[in-house]
DNA sequence: ATCTTCAATCGTATTTTTACGAATTGCGAA
DNA sequence: TTCGCAATTCGTAAAAATACGATTGAAGAT
């Protein structure tokens, strides 16, 4: 019995988590619309996403989880935006991934 | 209510595919091992993986209906190798979404 | 202090994912 | 034909993801 033998490197683990957090439509499309500056409000993105506010609320929590994005509070609502360093890891994590 | 909007594209939901079937440690090992030509059968896998074989042929399965690797029969053993056509696609459309 | 509004959280149900060992299948060798 | 090996599929269990409406919480406006 090995000691963790990191076939399963911390890298690779953090690359399927940046993975999970891209594998539903509903976030890519988040990202989608936070990227272009669209729109960076969750009311609005609950009127142009086919999902429930509360649902939204739980895509959004996940991405800020991930790391990918982040809240900024401008009462009364609350900015999103992307964590343009994390985003960078992702990209960077999942090319190579892909190489 | 519209017809199906598309803010969920189609590109999003191949791209949302895409990153599912590489949100999972052991699939990314899998792609590192094909890629690397380190090994191409299952049983080398099954060896070098920390999973029952079981469980990596689901994995190998996933794989499979995303497209990203595909097998050969090479009696008595399965070749698998990576779908290079596909495999650039997912690497296109993630690398898009995280532009 | 109370009311409104926006967003998150809770409670819940359903579906999907992940995992394993056992059983099965497919194919070549004996 | 029978045996053995490789890989998949089956049966099952446990955990996680997804979705919704209802409730709660936080902050500014009245």
């Amino acid at each position: 019995m090995q000691p963790t033998q990191d076939i399963l490197s911390e890298e690779l683990k953090q690359t399927a988590r940046f993975a999970k957090a891209l594998s539903h439509p509903i976030r890519l499309a988040i990202l989608e619309l936070l990227n272009s500056q669209a729109c960076c409000f969750h009311g609005d993105m609950a009127e142009i996403l086919p999902v429930a506010k509360s649902t939204l609320s739980q895509h959004l929590k996940e991405l800020k989880n991930a790391g990918l994005i982040q809240g900024n509070i401008s009462s009364p609502t609350i900015k999103y935006c992307i964590n343009r360093e994390n985003f960078e890891q992702a990209k960077q994590l999942l090319s190579s991934a892909l190489k």
